[in-house]
RNA sequence: GCGCCUGUAGCUCAACCGGACAGAGCAUCGGCCUUCUAAGCCGAGGGUUGCAGGUUCGAUUCCUGCCAGGCGCGCCA
């Protein structure tokens, strides 16, 4: 609807006379008024387009009127204000926008804003060193809603995880599994300060012996033996816990090695996947960060950059010039001992990502992150690339309340702190919404009480109920033996209030899946979904629908029906539910 | 110290590329179930958009400077 209106504006501004290219040129910006008395778009153009003529507002306004050929959907122009155009529909404009709705049914909203363009959205690629955690939740949330928003506003989406599967906190890992399973295997030890202590991989060890039976086990004397004190002892953790990881591959082997290394890392990739799976997060590929080694991308990657005029060898150390680019400092790709960085792995597999044929890639980041960002931009720079294509979306983090309780975030304290307790809690539609309800740049107040109640201070349930109200009429009008006509629907009887507010809130859908999929905000769409549902709720309680008048019922009946297929659909896009009663 | 982000109603947050009178929810107060689900609805109060300037027809939005909070500044990932 909206699309049409801009349409025809633009081509009357193109015909004016007496004009430059520029003031022409320029598109029509038009926006839902405020204001009823405004009608029901307005435009600003002639205000905007005024200093660059050389003309009064007021003046181009008039001009713009004049050249504007009759539209069936507007009833009227006017001009109001300092030059704003403003633009009354006809009553049946919304009729057929319903009739179209219908029509359309689970493809409403579907527009071609994203044109087919192809995007790689990499969201969540937490460290497989451990279960999800909150933080990852919203990242998850976030990224699937994007995902979702973008594809139905015309992208073609692929989703990816980046598995940092490579690097020295994965050897902490293989190294804190197989202490743990030096335990199972009767070793009485000291677990390392710096080691991974959670529970999580008691099983892991249990199935590696399972497996392995004693194949893998050392005396802890032997394991121990000349290495520099622990932080306990005065010593350094970080020191202690390279010594330590050197040690494990020593005594194990390349074979032994791997065998633990494996055990924790599937483990625990396997945990999370099954995981973002049950939140209704799905990849459309796992991108493992080895990978990249064993291809020789990475490899490739360090010889083009060795050559280029960028990195020059300092302190033995290969660095990456990227002040040149607007970095702070410059970055180490190599470091002294011949391990290339973590930030080399991520410059392969930008480049990577960008030769698959991407038209834009979209990266989406904890805030922590965020000084990462320029070295990335940088590199992909001195490389050749186009660093514009690459967005790196930082979302803030959330905090859980427990009404008005902080909920500790440490591990230690026993509470709170997985994707899969928070979900177990909250459920997975609770937590859905609730993680998009705010803007991805806003730190998050996650209020696990509110999330859990049913009632209406809940949003989610809001939206639902609405839904499953619609259901509850349809299944009455059943039960009293009559059907739904909507062929006898006279829809020009939809004249209250209630009705017109509904209707035009519905005719703002795709708008919203714009909005949403320009800005990167799903949260548009969450609070659409809410308005969209107080409209429907205000209705259901103001007027009654099943009249004894055929062509009345019918029209209302059209008008929830249309609503239920927005719900359900908005609610789709944002992986709730749409349940039919509750 | 430098860099990035954020300051909007008592609380949590919106405000589409700079637009018309800054909007919701919660909380508070007052009403509505014999009627399609009260997990609902109706009404009321509540604001110097952190502060001070600037840009212009117009600023929550853009610029500058302060103040407050968060995050980042490794040959970690």
């Amino acid at each position: 609807m909206k699309h049409a209106i801009a349409r025809w504006l633009s081509q009357a501004i193109a015909q004016i006379p007496d004009c430059g290219e520029d003031v022409r040129g320029l598109t029509a910006q038009l926006e839902r008024t405020r204001d009823a008395a405004h009608g029901d778009f307005a435009t600003n153009w002639a205000l905007v387009a005024a200093p660059r003529a050389g003309r009064k507002p007021r003046e181009l306004a008039e001009v713009l009127v004049r050249h504007l050929p009759a539209h069936p959907l507007v009833a009227a122009v006017t001009i109001a204000g300092p030059g704003f155009v403003n633009i009354r529909l006809e009553p049946d404009a919304y009729h057929q926008a319903l009739r179209e709705l219908l029509a359309a049914g689970e493809r409403y909203g579907q527009i071609d804003f994203g044109q087919g363009q192809r995007v790689l959205l990499e969201f969540v690629s937490a460290n497989p060193t451990g279960p999800l955690h909150v933080g990852h939740g919203r990242g998850a949330a976030y990224g699937a809603s994007l995902a979702n928003v973008l594809r139905t506003a015309g992208y073609r989406v692929e989703c990816e995880y980046y598995i940092n599967d490579a690097g020295r906190q994965m050897d902490i890992l293989a190294a804190s599994v197989w202490l743990r399973y030096l335990e199972l295997c009767g070793e009485t030890l000291t677990f390392p300060a710096n080691g991974y202590r959670g529970d999580y991989l008691l099983p892991i060890a249990h199935d590696l012996l399972a497996q392995a039976g004693m194949t893998l086990r050392h005396p802890a004397a032997a394991v121990f033996a000349g290495l520099p004190p622990d932080e306990p002892d005065g010593g350094d953790r970080e020191r202690y816990i390279d010594a330590l990881v050197a040690r494990t591959r020593e005594l194990l082997g390349e074979a032994g090695y791997a065998r633990v290394f494996n055990a924790g890392l599937d483990s625990i990739l396997s945990d999370i996947r099954d995981d973002l799976a049950e939140f209704g997060v799905t990849y459309d590929r796992w991108y493992s960060e080895r990978s990249l080694a064993m291809s020789g991308a990475l490899e490739g990657t360090l010889q083009t950059l060795r050559e280029s005029p960028h990195t020059e060898m300092r302190d033995g150390a290969l660095w990456f010039r990227a002040t040149a680019f607007g970095d702070e400092k410059d970055r180490v790709v190599v470091r002294e001992n011949g391990a290339p960085t973590y930030f080399a792995s991520d410059i392969a597999y930008h480049l990577d990502k960008y030769r698959r044929g991407f038209d834009r890639l979209i990266d989406i980041w904890g805030a922590d992150h965020h000084g990462y960002v320029p070295r990335v931009k940088a590199a992909l720079t001195a490389l050749g690339e186009e660093a514009d294509r690459l967005s790196v979306l930082l979302i803030q983090f959330a905090i859980l309340y427990r009404g008005k309780e902080k909920v500790s975030m440490s591990t230690r304290a026993g509470e709170f702190v997985t994707l899969r307790e928070l979900r177990a809690e909250v459920g997975n539609d609770a937590a859905r919404f609730f993680y998009v309800l705010r803007s991805h740049e806003q730190h998050l107040d996650f209020d696990l009480e509110l999330a859990k109640s049913q009632s209406a201070d809940n949003p989610v349930y809001y939206v639902q109920y609405a839904h499953a109200r619609v259901c509850s009429v349809f299944g009455q009008l059943a039960e009293r033996g009559a059907s739904f006509d909507a062929a006898a629907a006279d829809l020009a009887q939809l004249t209250s209030p209630h009705e017109t507010a509904l209707l035009v809130a519905l005719s703002r859908y795709p708008e919203t899946i714009e909005a949403a999929a320009r800005q990167c905000a799903p949260h548009h769409l969450a609070h659409y979904l809410r308005d969209l549902a107080q409209d429907f709720h205000a209705y259901y309680n103001a007027q009654t629908f099943l009249v004894p008048d055929a062509g009345l019922r019918n029209a209302r009946l059209c008008l929830i029906a249309a609503a239920r297929q927005v719900l359900r659909n908005g609610l789709g896009v944002l992986g709730v539910s749409a349940p039919e009663r509750m």
